[in-house]
DNA sequence: TAGATTTGACCACT
DNA sequence: AGTGGTCAAATCTA
């Protein structure tokens, strides 16, 4: 906290988080019902806004100029951290017409970190895509092969969007997953859908389709953010956190998390990153949260669906506000509660929707 | 039969 | 030379 505090571009992050914060408040009270989905869609795309522009001071180097291995990382030795990895930097695959590849150069790429409540026998290869497996190798120093995928439509729509899944060695259930390139393609199931726009039908489904990414049980992290300073110290820090692994909102199950003092202020903090970073790679923003769903759809209907979802996307954005703004998790996490009490007196309209594209896109 | 997966080989990069 | 990413033939599956 203090580091942060006595950091210039830490005030100013903190100043637009706090933005944020303020904004999210204008949100919920928006989704109490009184609010137009238009105005909730406004205050969401001035949410995004803004928080994009607190993820770019954070990767600017407002924080700390080092850049520090994911915890996960360092803790179990795996992620390449042994080795000057293309996760540690930030470039881009190239992907050439020719085989190799391997040149630093443009694309976007994400790395980020799935816990697949599925256990083992589900890697979280669900996230709104279609992936084609085109290769596996064995990956010196991992235990567990990395698989490669490639957007199905590749060869039909020319989409060069590509994936790499790899199970992490401390714990077969969590996944890294590394995304480069952007999708190009359509969504031909969404697009054909009610014979409505494809604009309008695929703005929707991609938006439920990333709330579901929210709330699926997991949490996502993205490799490539400086961690804020004071998430280092007092044990509360970065390199403390485990791979992020959520039980599931709508399982029913309420998150225990509240004792955890990590757990609150990382994973909205995780989830604004993807938000974010989902700013920088719209596309493949829809893949950011991977998952299985099954077991989490097999548990509740739409209604509930959504409004576990609905808070998970505000809570996820409060906490992360309070969270960083504060760097106490502790107090961070009460108030979180606080504000999704309020949101838990909503009672959600199955078929009410709220078009967040913006938000991620 | 079309599309997906597996797997050995090739090749670029360090 | 070692390693990682991709290709493409063989195989599998719905």
């Amino acid at each position: 906290m203090e580091s942060m505090e006595g950091n210039g571009g830490g005030r100013l992050v903190v100043t637009e988080l706090s933005h944020i914060k303020e904004l999210v408040r204008q949100l919920e009270g928006h989704l109490g019902g009184s609010g137009s989905p238009d105005l909730c869609k406004h205050l969401a795309s001035q949410i995004f806004s803004v928080t994009e522009r607190s993820i770019g001071m954070i990767r600017s180097g407002h924080f700390d100029g080092h850049r520090k291995r994911s915890a996960a990382a360092v803790a179990a030795g795996d992620l390449d951290s042994a080795t000057p990895s293309p996760l540690s930097d930030v470039s881009d695959l190239p992907f050439k017409a020719t085989k190799k590849r391997k040149t630093s150069t443009e694309k976007k790429r994400h790395q980020i970190r799935v816990s697949s409540t599925g256990g083992v026998e589900n890697p979280p290869v669900d996230d709104g895509h279609s992936w084609r497996k085109y290769g596996q190798k064995e990956i010196l120093g991992a235990k567990h092969p990395r698989g490669y995928y490639r957007c199905t439509h590749r060869n039909s729509q020319g989409c060069m969007a590509t994936k790499q899944v790899q199970r992490t060695d401390e714990d077969a259930t969590v996944f890294d997953v590394i995304y480069h390139g952007e999708h190009t393609c359509v969504h031909k199931a969404v697009a054909a859908g009610a014979g409505k726009p494809e604009t309008e039908t695929d703005t929707n489904a991609a938006a439920e389709s990333r709330l579901h990414d929210l709330s699926s049980g997991l949490t996502v992290k993205i490799e490539g953010l400086t961690a804020p300073p004071q998430q280092q110290q007092g044990g509360g820090g970065w390199n403390a956190m485990p791979p992020f692994c959520l039980s599931s909102p709508v399982s029913g199950l309420a998150p225990p998390d509240q004792h955890n003092p990590f757990s609150a202020p990382s994973t909205p903090e995780n989830r604004l990153a993807a938000a974010a970073s989902s700013a920088a790679s719209p596309a493949t923003s829809d893949s950011m949260a991977a998952a299985s769903f099954h077991q989490a759809a097999a548990g509740g209907g739409d209604a509930a669906w959504r409004d576990a979802e609905l808070q998970e996307v505000v809570s996820a954005l409060v906490a992360a506000t309070t969270t960083t703004a504060t760097a106490q998790p502790a107090p961070a996490t009460a108030m979180v509660d606080a504000d999704l009490s309020a949101l838990d007196a909503f009672e959600f309209d199955p078929g009410f929707t709220i078009d967040i594209t913006s938000f991620f896109a």
